[in-house]
DNA sequence: AGCACGCCGACT
DNA sequence: GTCGGCGTGCTC
């Protein structure tokens, strides 16, 4: 007797066991899919990860329905990855289970409510019986979801169930199949027309069809018919219809007088990029230096940085080593977060790599993804894989080299839901199970990253020339404070940014607004002077919670009442502030009535196709003013820009967050760069109510160490990363006072085996979700301790807390390296 | 995550 | 007195 254990999608620790059956024998193997009853009536789509003899003792075992694969969809080095992120991450390997692969991939069972028409009631039916009787009608079937939107009843399963009772329809378990191959109609010749006098007799009998006479031989030419039984090209019935300028009636004509037959055939849905490509360019100078730094950094270290200016053509170097990974017989995978996935960098690779690349994008069809995951496990999987945060789960055989590319792009981190993993971090363990190396790139490095690379942990590779020699733009500074105070703002703008806008306009030029519109955190601030309250401990700003009237810090969760004046100057008028691009918007129509505006945000880009035609139209000169958040200034190659404005740099750097700093720096930077081309050097009009700060001054010189050089000593200071690394526990439950007491507690236990290390418990920024209460301990481990024993104890506190009667149903998750 | 079982309020 | 609301615990 054999017996399988598996993983189940669903957010549960451990595997669980089922017997297989005497006819799944020895098609059951590690890594395929199978079908698993679970509970009462659900099936789920599982992963088998062990086969073995050792028959449970505690509890009868469900038996596996059905086998998936013939073949392991899920690799040994992929399960070890899986393993590593949920041991790392704090999370189940169900977890993980569901956000690796595409859902096509994951069938579930579905309850499908059937009439039966036979039915005749000998008593009289309630309201909600009938109506669910009328809404399924005689012949039809329903599943539950369904069947409860279109009758309304909130809570329909007594009422199905008494007429399950009755015999009024009846219930069944269906597996819905999501993923279908996309099948394509082909045209042949009949059986029976055999020689090529059968086909004379043909041209006779349609002499009076010239149509149908044309698409015969329109498809003899297509196919390449010689004679009987010669080698002939599959006609598909779409090409045939435009080729012979044919409606379809006309060949289904031919099928019906057996001429022709009709069949179908399973066509993948990945674009069959031609085998066409172009030859690299070849690199500059500067380039070339880079490059071979660069492999001589991977001699000796595993991941290296390249730090590149804007526009210092680091894709090329990236495109010359997937070159070399690849000729080498290695695969590459090279992820760009989400916004920077554009048809710009998928139309130059696809240019040079043609059908040995592969595009992994969350916003392409779900088919598409389960497509390129079969290619992957085949023999013709792709070399290169370009792809955002998720395709570090792709399937990898020989994986040679990572790019990691805008490497400081927080959005590589996964927030909600579980897992919550780095791609980053996570690709450079990857790469590490394979011996490959990792490259990280970037105009403006994480703290983290840049600390590795000089204490040299990492290679580092540094490229200061902009390429082609286009200069860094000019960046002229504005005090709005200054200018608010003497009334000369127009709406959010300053006298010298709506000079250069006009100037633009008028020398059809075009201009980019920043404006980073995460400002709904909205927070304090002094009209008068620009006072910020700040936390005492961390040196963040603190948040404005307006229902409680209070400032909270969202690091130690330290409080405060809103003071009535301004500590600073003693002005009275401290108001929230925070305005987004939506009001910029209203402004600069209302300024600038004839130009063309268009508004890039995640509101304006919820599709794809959105997305791209506001970045086409921007390339084509049918926009003459951008405005948008952060996503203005990923990696977007712009000709035409000659005066980038940046709102209000303040807003950027008052969050509350040790990593604002560094993340006002690097998004100034980038937008910077996207100031001014080959002919003219651009403009920055840089709004600020602060001057003078150091950053402003680091943003203007381009200082990047500078900036770097005052992060890192108070990152030092303040015990955060890269010294120290953070877990934030989360603890949710529905009452008040459990989980006040649950958090002390557990803090509590932490402190007894972590001491210092354990902060809080603190009200997170949002302490209340739905019906749930919830609250959040930090646990900071400098860089040296063992963060693996740091885990192993907060699952074991866990397992203590959950046994305590009193805290059965409280909510424990986790948070690691959070962003 | 479902889904069933079990315990307390508004209705015939 | 019952129907039906949701809180609690289990799923191989």
């Amino acid at each position: 007797m054999k017996f399988a254990d598996v993983i189940v999608p669903l957010p549960i620790v451990g595997q669980y066991t089922y017997a297989v059956p005497e006819e799944l024998e020895g098609k059951v193997c590690p890594g395929i899919r199978a079908i698993v009853p679970f509970g009462k009536k659900k099936y789920y789509t599982a992963i088998v990860t062990r086969v073995h003899e050792d028959a449970p003792a505690e509890y009868e075992t469900k038996e596996l329905v059905e086998i998936l694969d013939g073949k392991p969809v899920l690799l040994k080095r992929q399960y070890d990855f899986w393993q590593w992120i949920a041991d790392y991450y704090l999370c189940t390997l169900g977890d993980v289970y569901k956000a690796a692969l595409p859902s096509g991939m994951k069938l579930e069972s579905e309850t499908l409510v059937v009439s039966n028409p036979d039915y005749e009631a000998e008593a009289p039916l309630t309201e909600k019986e009938q109506l669910v009787l009328d809404t399924l009608g005689r012949d039809t079937e329903l599943c539950i979801t369904q069947l409860e939107k279109a009758t309304g009843i909130r809570n329909l399963l007594p009422v199905i169930n008494r007429l399950l009772e009755r015999g009024a329809l009846s219930i069944k378990e269906e597996l819905k199949r999501s993923y279908k191959p996309r099948t394509e109609a082909f045209i042949r010749l009949a059986e029976t027309v055999k020689s090529e006098d059968d086909l004379h007799r043909l041209f006779d009998a349609l002499s009076r069809a010239p149509k149908q006479l044309a698409a015969l031989m329109k498809y003899i030419e297509l196919s390449g018919w010689v004679r009987p039984g010669c080698f002939l090209k599959e006609v598909p019935r779409k090409t045939l219809l435009q080729e012979a300028n044919v409606a379809s009636t006309i060949v289904s004509g031919l099928v019906e007088k057996h001429i022709f037959e009709l069949y179908h055939q399973e066509v993948g849905r990945l674009a069959r990029g031609t085998a066409d490509t172009v030859p690299l360019n070849p690199l500059s100078e500067a380039q070339q230096k880079a490059y071979d730094a660069i492999m001589q950094a991977f001699a000796s270290k595993q991941t290296c940085l390249l730090h590149g200016v804007t526009s210092s053509g680091k894709t090329e170097i990236y495109i010359h080593l997937i070159e070399q990974a690849i000729r080498a017989g290695k695969q590459v995978l090279y992820l760009l977060p989400e916004i920077a996935l554009t048809t710009q960098i998928t139309e130059r690779l696809r240019r040079v790599f043609g059908n040995r690349l592969g595009i992994y994008h969350s916003k392409f069809p779900d088919a598409e993804r389960v497509e390129i995951w079969q290619k992957q496990l085949s023999e013709h999987d792709y070399d290169v894989i370009l792809g955002v945060r998720s395709s570090v789960f792709l399937p990898f055989r020989r994986l040679g080299l990572v790019i990691v590319d805008e490497e400081h792009e927080n959005t590589y981190k996964q927030q909600e839901p579980a897992p919550r993993y780095h791609a980053r971090n996570a690709a450079m363990v990857l790469a590490s199970m394979f011996g490959a190396k990792t490259l990280l790139g970037t105009a403006t490095p994480s703290i983290e990253t840049y600390y590795n690379a000089v204490q040299g942990k990492y290679g580092f590779v540094q490229l200061t020339e902009r390429h082609r020699r286009i200069q860094l733009p000019e960046i002229e500074v504005v005090d709005i404070k200054e200018l608010t105070r003497k009334k000369r703002m127009t709406a959010q703008f300053s006298p010298l940014l709506l000079q250069k806008i006009r100037e633009a306009l008028e020398q059809k030029e075009q201009v980019i607004l920043f404006q980073n519109r995460r400002g709904f955190a909205p927070m304090i601030e002094c009209r008068t002077c620009g006072w910020v309250p700040k936390c005492r401990n961390c040196d963040v700003s603190l948040t404005y919670h307006k229902g409680l009237n209070q400032l909270a810090c969202h690091y130690c969760g330290y409080t405060e009442q809103v003071p009535k004046s301004c500590p600073a100057c003693g002005g009275t008028e401290l108001m929230s502030r925070g305005f987004g691009t939506e009001k910029v918007e209203d402004s600069i129509k209302e300024l600038f009535p004839e130009a063309r505006i268009a508004r890039m945000d995640l509101d304006t880009t919820r599709t794809r196709t959105a997305y791209e035609k506001i970045i086409s139209d921007f390339e084509e000169g049918k926009t003459d003013i951008l405005i948008g958040t952060q996503m203005v200034s990923k990696g977007l190659d712009f000709d035409r820009v000659s005066v980038v404005g940046i709102l209000n740099a303040d807003s950027m750097l008052n969050y509350p967050d040790f990593r604002s700093y560094e993340r006002a720096f690097q998004l100034m930077a980038q937008v910077a760069g996207r100031a001014g081309r080959k002919s003219k050097r651009g403009l920055v009009v840089l709004q600020t109510k602060q001057p003078d700060l150091p950053l402003i001054h680091e943003v203007v010189t381009n200082d990047y160490q500078r900036m770097f050089g005052e992060q890192i000593e108070e990152r030092n200071m303040f015990r955060y990363p890269p010294f120290f690394r953070l877990i934030y526990v989360y603890l949710k439950h529905r009452k008040q006072e459990v989980l006040d007491q649950a958090a002390d507690r557990m803090a509590s236990v932490l402190r007894q085996g972590l001491g210092e290390r354990v902060l809080g418990p603190d009200l997170p920024p949002v302490s209340r979700i739905q019906t749930l209460f919830i609250k959040k301990i930090i646990v900071k481990v400098e860089q040296q301790a063992s963060l693996s024993k740091v885990r192993t104890y907060l699952r074991q506190v866990q397992r203590m807390m959950i046994e305590d009667e009193r805290f059965r149903s409280l909510l424990v998750y986790y948070d690691v390296d959070p962003m």
